[in-house]
DNA sequence: AAAAAAATTTAATCTAGATTAAAATAATGC
DNA sequence: GCATTATTTTAATCTAGATTAAATTTTTTT
């Protein structure tokens, strides 16, 4: 709605980039795409990238850097709407879900790690750490509020977070799939979570 | 126990470089991993692999097919041994966790399909479409014979095997990790899927 | 223990694709 | 319209790592 007005033309471009990118490494793996296949996906040749990027792991850490925004920016407004544990846990779900397969495009690809430079990848897993652990914490909460069954937080949580980080593997932009997932996927997700009566 | 006399070494030592590929890929992924690496795992050097294995293509797709061979067998196993739908269910996510995170090691990569060549993609998602189908199965087996609530099959499916085929991504074997992943995975799977009275 | 076959090695290619350099084009401010 | 800055291109490197070839060692057979 707003302008929108500064948001340089550079980084506008920059963002396609990194969305071009992202649909690549999902699609073809690190390794499987060249800089050239981003390129050409956006009408460039592929020394242009350069151009917004310092190389090739740049890339892919700036995709993680942006899909860390996603997940945690999901999580924050879910929290921040309150409800029972089981309601922040299906919104933080939904939320996520959403923007990963929306038009934004998924801009998460979390199979790339390996790739990263060793700094990289210390700080795109400890923005992965924190992220489980807030998650963690959400079951907690449901826990203590009545509304989740006692559980092994952790094991629930990779649980959860894998089939999610998997989506990716499986879809790749159809709109009437994308729509069954956000769907589907938080009940299915958080069904077993219940406690009895919730 | 048996002698297992045939198997001749060839075969034997072509197993543990599968292994190791399995290994290194899940670790690194298809591009993170040299041939190098995968052959000093077992002493050797790069081009002795070549001995095993056409070329490094070849040694994801045999990877890809040990791993279908696993969940089929996990699979056949559970319904062989009958019982509902949803203990079918039960038991076929822990045979098959339990070789994910087992000894024979996570044979299954399951992230580098982009990587093979169209013939062997082709065949190996062939083999994964049937190995979803047949799961798909077993829900509508619960459905019918009243264990398992109703729900959409093919999404209930994609998130559960999601969750499975995420594993290798952050377990890397460790033993007590490896026993608390076959205890809690499939409970935590199947815990949704369950109609009230189960 | 020689010969044949199996397994692996060292040394030599070969290539895709990342990166860099230099040049060209487009956009913008004045 | 000129000068400056932004963007992209074409042309030129450079390198890791896959693959191949030839040579060597190890194992098996008889």
């Amino acid at each position: 709605m707003a302008p929108n007005s500064d948001e340089s033309r550079f980084e506008l471009q920059r963002d396609r980039v990194l969305k071009a990118a992202a649909h690549c490494f999902n699609q073809k793996g690190y390794s499987g795409t060249s800089l050239k296949d981003v390129a050409n996906m956006l009408g460039l040749t592929d020394p242009a990238l350069y151009y917004y990027v310092r190389n090739k792991e740049e890339l892919v850490y700036l995709c993680y850097v942006r899909a860390a925004d996603v997940g945690r920016e999901a999580m924050q407004k879910a929290v921040a709407e309150g409800g029972s544990g089981l309601e922040q846990v299906r919104r933080y779900l939904r939320y996520h879900i959403e923007i990963m397969v929306g038009e934004h495009g998924p801009i998460a690809i979390m199979s790339e790690i390996p790739s990263l430079k060793p700094a990289h990848r210390d700080e795109v897993l400890e923005l992965s750490r924190q992220h489980s652990l807030n998650f963690e914490k959400m079951l907690k909460v449901g826990m203590a509020d009545g509304s989740i069954a006692s559980c092994d937080v952790r094991m629930t949580g990779n649980a959860i977070m894998g089939s999610i980080n998997w989506i990716p593997k499986w879809f790749h932009g159809d709109d009437v799939m994308a729509r069954a997932i956000v769907d589907q996927f938080p009940g299915i997700l958080s069904r077993g979570l219940a406690k009895s009566g919730n």
